[in-house]
DNA sequence: GGCTGACCATACCTTAGGGTATGGAGTTAT
DNA sequence: ATAACTCCATACCCTAAGGTATGGTCAGCC
């Protein structure tokens, strides 16, 4: 997996490399003349499979969102579980370790590229989305849930962005979360 | 105050121009050509100025980081005021439009510039250990508190980050944003 | 065996941008 | 007024990085 079997590169040994690359060091890290050394290759190989950078970087993005989109609806059959349970795989899914470079990485890449910009609209709106309608089955106002997802996966994006300047969340913490967000309004 | 009377220009003359530019379009905008050019200036002046580019960059985040933590100071009169009127305060300051840019600049600066992290990481437990504060006054216990803080502030930080994929929030969700953060627990 | 096309190496060009050397104009001190 | 200092213009150099042109190598096919 780590390298394709023929000694040839395909497209996907670029793309993902480069991925790879995004997530450790972000956007400014990627360079031909490194993703070359890296693989053992000359910029001959680069320009013979892209036209130029832009068409690479397309290419990247393109297969980012195809993987994010289909990590997406993998979570889709979520809508089976208990609602209080939904909100807790999208909890936790916010607090993942594996997200934060992912978050940080790709949203300073939104800032440039519009397709990107595109699938991490649609990303939030996804989490927003399954949170609210939890919510909304629980039996809270329309204001209410709206307000409380939003609030959950605004704090998940900062999470992701704050340089663990305040307290790491612990699991405790998560259930407790939950239950504050889930619990009765008060008039 | 666009520019000093002088022809001639200062530091801060410099450091303005940039911190406005970084502002609007990233901390990769900052070029010392183009800074000269909209200075109506040449790289001679800048080199008088500074040494290099890092020493530049260092005032920069020196100025900044002077100017944030007068702000921050200015806040911490607010003591003065209830408790619910400081996490409003809060809550308003982590909307307001003008903090947006600012705060998305920074914290991708903050990644290469471990002073401009540093009052980065200041700022957010300033705004966090105030609206803990409140929350302990209005008789929540300590765990609750910094539950209910850390969403906030950590909602403050998405929201600044995010490309505006969710709803914005009224003056309305606000208020009922306080009211549910300072709602009572329930067991 | 020879041909063709996929894949890559080598060598080079070009631009942007940081950095330097030097001189000149304006100001201030003596 | 002239020496000295401040501030800046001009003209360079150097490097990194994207990009191109051209030739070479290996696989598979006829």
């Amino acid at each position: 997996m780590t390298a394709s079997a023929s000694s040839r590169l395909s497209i996907d040994d670029w793309t993902e490399r480069a991925l790879a690359l995004l997530m450790d060091e972000g956007v400014g890290a990627i360079k031909i003349n490194r993703l070359c050394r890296e693989l053992g290759v000359t910029k001959g190989s680069f320009y013979w499979h892209f036209a130029d950078l832009d068409a690479f970087l397309a290419a990247i993005a393109e297969k980012w969102c195809a993987e994010t989109r289909e990590a997406l609806s993998g979570l889709s059959e979520l809508h089976a579980l208990p609602p209080l349970e939904r909100i807790r795989a999208m909890a936790l899914r916010l607090i993942d370790d594996r997200s934060w470079s992912v978050e940080r990485a790709l949203r300073e890449w939104a800032k440039d590229d519009a397709k990107v910009a595109v699938v991490i609209v649609e990303a939030d709106q996804f989490v927003f989305e399954l949170v609210q309608a939890a919510l909304l089955e629980l039996g809270h106002s329309a204001q209410d849930a709206r307000l409380r997802a939003g609030l959950l996966v605004y704090a998940g994006i900062g999470f992701a962005h704050g340089q663990a300047s305040l307290p790491q969340p612990t699991a405790d913490d998560i259930e407790n979360l939950i239950t504050f967000l889930s619990s009765e309004a008060q008039p």
